[in-house]
DNA sequence: TTCGTATTTGCGGTATTTTGCCTAATTTAA
DNA sequence: TTAAATTAGGCAAAATACCGCAAATACGAA
């Protein structure tokens, strides 16, 4: 058999089944591993199909997704680097969706080992794509508006997690007010996820801050750190740190 | 023997049998390996066929990859219309993920009022797209090859659903051995589905027929619908319509 | 036919490719 | 943590490809 037609039937097997297994194939050809693992490599160095230990993947499902127009990309990146650094190791995490959110999944370290939590459909898919990190999907309801389960069902699995970590992306954040959101069924989760964590961080591009919105989600001394675009010495943030609130 | 005779033998093999080898047209031929290499050489340049390490390709065979993912979209198409066409206002539906699924997904009627509930991320998003359809996010461990949600939880929250309709993409489906998969947490994810359910569906293109894997997910006699591309009558599906199964 | 020219073919020697095996290092699972 | 599976890198054998050359062959014109 030549080697050509080898990966056409490799790439044939992955459309079929997804997912293919090194030692099944030496197998169904009658070759050795080596050589196997040899054709996976050069595929996977043509982005036809997603190396794994043991086998590979599938692109179908890890590239599908259309990366839409994000606004305040730059801001953005630069709040998820932030943030990115506050997580260590052994972590556990509760977090939602959002496009800050989204962008803090892209930045982090491929070889953390920590347990993200999530309601948010997006996020988990993002974070999943990280190879070292755990995600755990909260399920219920999926509401579609924002993409992320809720209801009473998820909000009674959040109380069941101790995190070390909470990160929500800002909707409205005021000094008086404090954090709000126009959603009660995503307040509920929100809420939730703050009770059920040691720290809780807010991050979001500066524009949201000074805004409030319907529904009440946490009064300011509930939120431990604050990160946005800005330099931490931004006057813009100074009512906040005299709150109490740290800011990265 | 002339040289053209050649190359019209060497074109005629091809078309005979999509692949020939160096070694086996000089030793047919009776000339050296070099006349042959010269001879594929030449007819590669005029485009007639791929030459690979140690003999060459026929260019249909080459071009089939890509056809092929067009035909099987086309497949999955008419897959995604029959399903579509069995499902019914306020039922509730348990499903995975897989490709014919999330064509599935998008072929669905946009008034139509039923509730799918589902541990696969890309079909939970897919679903959700559709105004009047009612997601329930099955939650758990989120499992990167699949990205499906899996797990003790997840499998005790299906058991918890009585559902009118369980619809699986076919993995591998064999008359003897049944429907089969090769990830044993999906595996107890679709177990699990199939009891919850009063009916099940399995979809999924004809190759998937007659081929098996690791861990067996149902007999046949569990499975109540095939549907695949072919027609119902197609002698393909004759041994399952034998087994007792309705092809659609 | 016969000759001269152009093409084709086979061969020897040398690269290059492919493959399997080996060992050490890494990853995974229990 | 340990044990098993998987991977990476080096190596060698076999097969295949490439190059240049000389002999053989085909073909057209005299």
């Amino acid at each position: 058999m030549l080697k050509k037609e080898r990966q056409e039937f490799i790439l044939h097997q992955l459309n079929l089944h997804n997912k293919v297994l090194c030692a099944d194939l030496s197998h169904m050809m009658s070759v050795s591993d080596d050589t196997i693992r040899r054709d996976l490599q050069e595929l996977a160095q043509e982005e036809k199909l997603i190396k794994v230990h043991g086998g590979a993947l599938s692109k179908s499902f890890h590239t599908a997704f259309d990366r839409k127009m994000v606004y305040n990309l730059e801001d953005k990146h630069i709040i998820a680097q932030k943030t990115a650094a506050l997580v260590q190791s052994g972590m556990y995490i509760l977090t939602l969706g959002g496009t800050s959110i989204l962008e803090f999944a892209k930045s982090l370290d491929p070889n953390l080992n920590a347990t993200f939590f999530t309601c948010s459909l997006n996020a988990a898919i993002e974070f999943a794509h990280n190879p070292s990190i755990e995600v755990v999907m909260i399920g219920d309801k999926v509401s579609k508006d924002s993409m992320l389960t809720t209801g009473a069902s998820a909000v009674q699995t959040i109380e069941s997690i101790q995190a070390d970590l909470c990160i929500l992306g800002i909707n409205s954040l005021d000094t008086q007010f404090g954090l709000s959101e126009n959603d009660w069924e995503v307040v509920q989760i929100k809420k939730a996820m703050i009770k059920a964590s040691k720290k809780t961080i807010c991050i979001g591009i500066s524009e949201k801050l000074n805004s409030q919105q319907k529904i009440k989600v946490a009064n300011l001394d509930e939120i431990d750190i604050l990160i946005t675009e800005l330099d931490p010495n931004d006057p813009t943030l100074l009512p906040f740190k005299h709150k109490g609130l740290t800011i990265y």
